[in-house]
DNA sequence: CCGTAATTTCAGAAATTACTGAACCTTCGG
DNA sequence: CCGAAGGTTCAGTAATTTCTGAAATTACGG
């Protein structure tokens, strides 16, 4: 490996956290030196700087590809690709998120979908037909929730974070001047809003 | 394996998601077997319904028991051991939501506060030092924000997801009642809270 | 077209991770 | 103290994943 050290230590720690993650150590080294990286880097930079195979860079660059978590560019009178990684680090963890709700989360809803479609045949499955229900409802709402929190913008997100959990103040706030609502002591169940959180058969 | 068709598309499921993840497919299975179990099993009885060795088992739950998602209970003159999920749902999040803090992202927010404490050596690295200061930050706010958020109880948090994107408008009200504050158009960087948001040095 | 530079693909080697069975503890009733 | 039941550990094997070098493909200037 050939790198000054602050880079190097920044580019091993994402190798080895890559393997908790789901990606193996070369897509967290190649990541994580795309990002500390000013100029945008060749496949045979990488190699020198990383010190693994063309090919293992050519791969984890696709595999990065796939997560659009690089850049691609072309210099002129160059016939090199040139890869690096967006600057915005908030715009980085949206994608990330995004991502990881397409491989991770959607699979999980579409399988629990189907599963409350059927008619459980047994005592047991109509015990864990239940608890499907529950972890759907959780998910759903966690994933409707951050879809439109990612619709913020990042000025908007970042003064919403700085509140931290003053959000509660804002909450009783709205009470107050929304008035007519319900006191502090909710119903057992929030009443949903009609045609919202319908269970939705498709994929 | 031996469950019924829906317990088993189940425990299928989280076996094959759990690689995406950093856990293993027995892991995965017998964390879901308890997910969707009524009761509370025994190791032997995890045996009997995926399949899987004694041994195998006996490490699964180890591991579940590392990441607090499963319940150890003991039944009078019964000396076996009996595991369960817990019921509730949000509970579940956010214990794993703890846990996934702890093992990716501490480790790398102490990587990053040693990178920030050295002198840089080279422009690279003073370059790669500026990222790593922005990762740090972005970082740091996600997971403050998200342990305040952790603390709320899951009715407040509820009704706090249930607002979605409103909360924007929330924000607005706020600002409209409180007066006085930073228009819409905020400085560059907005003024930190004195003691707040320092740089700790410690791991 | 040809030759060369750049990239991709892929079969097999290397490394890692998961799983098993057997041996080994620990606890407890008698 | 013995023996049986339950639980854990661990060395070896199986399975999977990662990585490589060589061959194949693509893109392009002349």
């Amino acid at each position: 490996m050939n790198l000054p050290p602050l880079s190097q230590s920044f580019v091993l720690h994402f190798g080895e956290m890559g393997s908790r993650w789901g990606i193996n150590r070369t897509v967290g080294q190649i990541y994580a030196l795309l990002y500390v990286s000013r100029e945008a880097q060749t496949a045979d930079d990488i190699v020198d700087k990383l010190g693994v195979s063309r090919s293992n860079v050519s791969m984890g660059l696709k595999e990065l590809q796939s997560w659009r978590l690089v850049k691609l560019e072309h210099h002129p009178g160059d016939r090199r690709d040139f890869y690096s990684a967006p600057e915005d680090v908030w715009q980085i963890f949206k994608t990330l998120a995004e991502e990881r709700q397409r491989r991770e989360v959607d699979p999980t809803l579409s399988m629990l979908r189907d599963a409350l479609l059927e008619t459980a045949g047994s005592p047991e499955d109509v015990y864990a037909q239940e608890r499907m229900r529950k972890m759907h409802e959780l998910i759903e709402q966690i994933t409707d929730w951050f879809a439109e929190v990612r619709r913020l913008s990042p000025d908007t997100l970042q003064s919403l974070m700085g509140l931290g959990s003053k959000v509660v103040k804002l909450l009783e706030l709205k009470e107050r001047v929304m008035g007519g609502g319900r006191r502090s002591e909710p119903e057992p169940k929030a009443p949903p809003e009609p045609g919202e959180r319908a269970l939705k058969a498709v994929d």
